[in-house]
DNA sequence: GTTGAAAAGTGCTGCGA
DNA sequence: TCGCAGCACTTTTCAAC
């Protein structure tokens, strides 16, 4: 599973990074192969895991969800971390979550509609889950940047 | 702008989430309307700002990016903000910043190929920045979680 | 692996209700 | 405002290079 992927594959996602809606035979003629050629790359980098589709992008704020925060999580003991992470999942207001070196035992990223929402959030469904000790909470005032990682 | 979107708006959003290549007249039927009505509000939709096109999904791993880590950034003071957001805009291994509450001043999302390139980053790129005094690393072992956000 | 064109499916637009 | 139908475009496939 490491093979190298070619400079052509890597433009190829730099484009369609910056746009996936843009047609193949577009894309084609800029990159000077075949519109055939860049449906067979597609589905290469597909079958490798490479790209793992497209997403649809939803503006939290537009729909009423305002407050987004990280939140530091200790757990009592680093062995219970598999059962926390399965009572997490069920918390729709939780986006992201990872298990972390440092002073946190695990990080996860929330979003809520308002302050209240996140209050009850924290309080009645983070801080009552089995081996959760204490948590920390950092409220995003801005996302200053937001984009993916560059090709290369 | 504070129109609300109705029942259809909602499982609209719901099945794109999910799905945002399925086709409109798949949709169209699954919700019982025509696909012109997709098409309709999609548009509204996409012109109210709550849906903001369409993003590819590349799998960091798989491209030899296998570091992820959440930065927490003490800033000298919290008015050198906007000169630190600028010169962060130019370090590509960020993906996220959020200026937050809490003990860091700003709070950043960073992806790396390895510990020694992620070691690189911090040294030579984020703590030489003008009014940046000290940051704290959390490297995730594990993303036990990553989505979107539930609609309703 | 790439090409070029043909075939199948999709999104868009105007008209009617 | 919504639904229907035709047109234009795109993706997909496939034989040949």
């Amino acid at each position: 599973m490491h093979y190298q992927i070619d400079n052509l594959d890597k433009q190829l996602l730099r484009l369609l990074m910056q746009n996936v809606n843009r047609a193949y035979t577009d894309i084609a003629k800029e990159l000077g192969v075949s519109g055939g050629t860049i449906h067979v790359r597609l589905k290469k980098l597909t079958e490798m895991g490479i790209v793992q589709g497209a997403q649809l992008q939803v503006n939290p704020a537009a729909i009423g969800y305002d407050v987004c925060a990280f939140i530091g999580v200790f757990l009592e003991k680093g062995s219970e971390y598999k059962k926390a992470v399965e009572q997490m999942r069920q918390i729709p207001e939780i986006v992201e979550l990872h298990y972390t070196t440092g002073s946190y035992s695990m990080f996860a990223k929330i979003i809520c509609r308002d302050t209240k929402h996140l209050r009850e959030v924290l309080n009645e469904k983070m801080q009552v889950i089995d081996g959760v000790q204490r948590t920390e909470t950092f409220i995003s005032l801005e996302e200053s940047i937001s984009r993916q990682i560059a090709i290369e």
